[in-house]
DNA sequence: TATGAATGAGGATTCATTCAT
DNA sequence: GATGAATGAATCCTCATTCAT
């Protein structure tokens, strides 16, 4: 019934809620302060949105959407190159995709750790998703010898931690590391980071003697 | 003036406080929630806390000085111990202590994210601390040439990642990978994997002749 | 300036807000409520009927201008007819007409219990013209002697009673009472109940002696 | 848990929201409105009864539980009166009570011609209890040969349309009638008018020759 | 005619806190 | 220590209406 035209308004809501549910978070923001921020009637975010909720799952699955298609993606040219090549193309979209949506994903990664039917829904429709393509490249690295045996479920949860991470903690990296997180240079440094993880920790080196196995169970 | 005597009403409005501001954040939560749930008068949080964000000042230090009384335990034996064994202490230490208080570091760790005076307190007062204690052992680590030259900085926040995942995203961890996190048994496997970590990654492997580097930065 | 042609959506207007305001009320609607089921633009009911108010008053004036004509139309032959033909005559006019418009009679029966001016100007132009046919016929009943003789403004009122009560309280006969308000059989044993009432209460029983009378008062 | 104390404000809030709920109606009363009007502040309400719809509810089913008491009443005494003098009792008591509570009467009655649940609830819990209670009386009637032979629901219709009436049209009663229908003169006078037709209409008069009967179905 | 965006006022409720007891 | 009444600000949302198109 109702066009999804892209008014001007609509779009300023978009961007002031964004703004400020990534500083105060979805229960510290109000409709008020949306509004004011976007220089617009109170009223329209319900008319647009259907309330603040409606906004904020609009904002969470608009993020998450794009998120976990970025990962497919990666996963997509899983037969056509190796799976270290797959999972690293995998990280880098990952970690791009964040960066350009910082707020937006500061917002979800945080909202995402509270106790709601919501909350409950988004893990059981996308981020599913994301263990879904993970589990398979890191399947197909293990067949391919490619990759050291490992649980899949832990190091998938080891990484998301590491993934999460600085974009859920920009303000922890700007002032206690007194690095700027909202620089490309960052993100590229950090992505480095995780590229060598791969190598040592995921990918099976060419075995030089003995090394100490870790047995997973 | 106020007396500083642990009333049983105190401790239960504590403990409703945790398990509250755990699964519903601290905006989330109304004083009369608490209240309700620790079977308290409304007006004795403000009589003991000074207050709803007195009372989350007082459960977010209380956990923050554990915490880092946790890691300064295993810097200590700095001098006597190898650097890696220093850091598999602190390690450990660090998840044993928040599997102790799981809720609670569920409740820092995401309200460390938001943006305020208060967590900006928190961040030079303890995280400052926390990040002191490990560039230590780091530092040590790469002088003894235990561990392999690497970026403090950047080796922190990856680690900090891992180390706060499993208590920040309980839910992630039992909705999708359907594994218990509130038993044992996972932090166990968990810290095993970290500690596999610190060997692969961390490590300075008896380096037989070239090592495939990362390329591309 | 504006037509009054009668289009599509005026009409479906019309119906929506009939249902509308008969089980929720005036103020228990919106216009929006109504503008959906009419499956309409909101801003027509605007356009069309000068608002909400408008849209109820042309409501309850399009009802009360049939339920008096029929009144009217019995009264009109009280030089031809016997008084208590002409009174049956006007309570089985008032019943059908009611019954085939129960929910307007709801809704007006209802909201003519509010304080308001326009319920006030309700009672000046449509009501006083009710009483004024009722009366006549009364009058006309005592001066033939057919009638006991009464207070007209009591037994009108009494009367009032019973006519608008079916229509006020379909849900109480139906949910107490189990009968169904709806079907034409329940309009016709209730009328033939009223008409029992003018047998023995308003019709002068040929006097045969005394009479028990009714004491205190 | 909360004390059910009987507040100076709590009064007010009741004295005020009958005169508001008499004369606006439930939807048509805010609850700023009922605050002003009783010198208190808005909170209250909620605090007190649970919002304004628990308000609402205190108000109707104290009303019905007062009325039901009545009829109760009268209807103790069946064993020891005739059944005749039980209902004239009956409807005196109800008259009385309602003129007592004449605003929270009106208010009553006219939010019971709505469609709800808590509506059908009041059916169920008071309005029930009412018939079986009439019912009773007529059944005795009848088994005594006090009353004419009759359908006990369409004479408990056609009765409670007259006893609600006074009620729930004050206004018609002064502006069409010029009668002051808050004056005690008034309701004394419309009871006697119920009871002389008790006494035409119910009664069965001895029989003087033949009188058209109606058949009940 | 008909539409949907936009508005400002007002809706009820909840909030954390205070205060006299 | 502990209570419950009371408060005023702030919460989100819905309202009927208007207006340019």
């Amino acid at each position: 019934m109702k066009q999804e035209r892209d008014t001007v308004s609509k779009r300023s809501v978009i961007q002031a809620a964004i703004q400020l549910f990534n500083t105060k978070g979805f229960n510290g923001t109000s409709v008020r302060d949306i509004a004011g921020k976007a220089e617009v009637n109170v009223a329209l975010i319900s008319y647009y949105f259907n309330g603040k909720k409606g906004l904020a799952e609009f904002l969470m699955t608009s993020f998450l959407e794009g998120y976990v298609k970025e990962i497919e993606a990666a996963y997509q040219q899983l037969d056509m190159k190796s799976a270290k090549t797959c999972l690293i193309d995998a990280i880098q979209r990952v970690m791009e995709y964040q960066h350009q949506n910082r707020q937006l994903a500061r917002f979800v990664h945080r909202e995402i750790t509270f106790d709601s039917v919501l909350v409950r829904e988004i893990m059981t429709t996308y981020l599913s998703k994301e263990k879904f393509y993970f589990s398979k490249i890191y399947e197909v690295g293990f067949a391919r010898k490619e990759f050291r045996p490992q649980s899949i479920d832990y190091i998938i949860m080891q990484m998301k931690g590491m993934l999460s991470m600085p974009f859920l903690h920009p303000q922890y990296i700007l002032e206690v590391h007194h690095i700027q997180p909202h620089e490309h240079y960052f993100i590229d440094r950090y992505t480095k980071q995780l590229k060598e993880w791969i190598e040592l920790y995921i990918c099976e080196t060419e075995s030089w003697g003995v090394r100490p196995l870790v047995m997973n169970g």
